[in-house]
DNA sequence: ATCGTTGTTCCATTATTTGGAACTTAATTT
DNA sequence: AAATTAAGTTCCAAATAATGGAACAACGAT
């Protein structure tokens, strides 16, 4: 009866707003939007009921309902957001370590938090224009892969870290991609003793990074920082050599919380 | 018993959901994160009850509870947001047009749509180079002086005109922001007959803009675009000269919604 | 026009939310 | 350091909202 073909769906203890969260994840993660039989169909929940909980969804703005029927993520999510990022202190402090690390490479940097099993990039910096704003920010990508991601890990005590560990379903984007929890835990140590992470052409064929892992005192924010572009252009020597100033920028940037926030708390 | 003091609170018929989208409110229209006894304050509900709802908000991602006990917006917002943006098919449609805008004016360029008393910013497009993404996009802005939001009204069938513009609560931003319904209704009938708006400085002295209305044909989508500046470089007589490209920017974009959207419905 | 499909409404049953009060923890004062 | 106050958390009977089956309406296709 609760058998969940290949989502992420789990059993959350948050009553009526974690049945309601399901769905919006459900239409969210859709490649299109859905008509209200697909819903029913990935829901598996009563015609009266689903009915119901999309009408909510829709009537607060969290999806948007077509002159097609079809359900879509809602515009409201984005006046959300755009409020979580302008606020966000973490993002403020680290925004000018960012663009120093840009000019000094001429590669794209990107600054991501743990939130989950998934990395989630609260900042890119890219050398030229195409910057396209959302682009890149606001994207949820696998811990596992990623060289924010791996830096990140590399952050969590060794308990909590078996147990996230344990909960990932890997899947294999590329040929490099670790596809087990005991080669993926073995590197975490690896890079744990070194200070920073590679990402070998893991999440995308063709992209590699060097990342340095961040973090805020209370660990609220546990993330890194990368420089990312194309393997043809980024060797491993010169990963190598970058990870230097890759660590600096995450002391600046730390120094900086702790400038900043030390004194309130 | 069922008195707001000042904020936007509006009793929703959404259930469950509609009370914690009121938490949520709050929470990210904050200047800053607010301890548990600010929103105890600002909510007026029972202290259980407002705990179990900020404890479920957390849980969930949509706020966050930092070392010190302070909510704030939560980073998980930024992911549907990312997809809820990605995913808009007026705003991918648009994008050309827009860039082709500024190209030709040098000037910044917005696309909103309107959601409720609000629009809401899909994209801009910057000349130079500090496109600060999510500056803009994502942000709600009101309906009353911003000459999107101006142009968004103009579309609107009488009736449901005057219903939203009876529900408003003028803010005076600056000398020149309408602060009643009377001559907001005069000047949107106005705009519906020339076919575009203007903001002379209405929403932030010294900025003025000229915005044309943009819709789609199942009217999901009510918005506009426009031409933003400081007011010393942009005159209104210039303002009026790019009157038209900004209507004819307007009109390609209504064309490719209807080539794009049109063949499925 | 008719049938099958898709979407919507209704209402007794069931499960969740509610809110007062008791309790624990942290901060402040004497 | 002990006492006092404030801040945050847990508990549980009563009130409220969610559930889901079935009947109903709207639409499309043959």
């Amino acid at each position: 009866m609760d058998s969940n073909g290949g989502g992420a769906a789990q059993a959350r203890e948050t009553g009526t707003l974690g049945k309601l969260m399901v769905l919006l994840d459900l239409v969210t993660h859709a490649d299109a939007p859905l008509r209200f039989t697909d819903v029913l169909a990935l829901a598996g929940q009563p015609r009266g009921t689903l009915h119901r909980q999309l009408s909510h969804l829709v009537e607060e703005g969290l999806l948007e309902l077509d002159g097609d029927g079809r359900y879509a993520p809602g515009l409201r999510l984005l006046d959300f957001a755009a409020r979580s990022w302008a606020r966000n202190e973490f993002r403020m402090i680290a925004e000018p370590h960012l663009a120093d690390l840009q000019r000094a490479t001429g590669e794209t940097v990107h600054l991501g938090v743990l939130r989950g099993q998934s990395i989630i990039y609260l900042d890119k910096v890219e050398g030229r224009q195409p910057v396209r704003m959302y682009s890149q920010i606001g994207n949820a990508s696998p811990c596992y892969c990623t060289g924010v991601g791996k830096a990140a890990l590399s952050l969590l005590p060794a308990e909590s870290l078996v147990d996230l560990v344990a909960g990932l379903s890997f899947t294999s984007f590329t040929a490099s991609t670790h596809v087990s929890a005991e080669t993926l835990l073995a590197e975490i140590r690896e890079i744990a003793d070194q200070g920073y992470a590679f990402d070998r052409e893991e999440h995308e064929a063709g992209i590699r990074c060097v990342a340095a892992p961040v973090w805020s005192e209370d660990r609220t924010f546990m993330g890194g920082i990368s420089i990312t572009g194309p393997a043809y252009r980024l060797s491993m020597e010169l990963l190598h050599q970058w990870a230097v100033p890759v660590q600096l920028a995450a002391a600046r940037i730390m120094e900086g919380m702790r400038v900043r926030l030390g004194p309130r708390r």
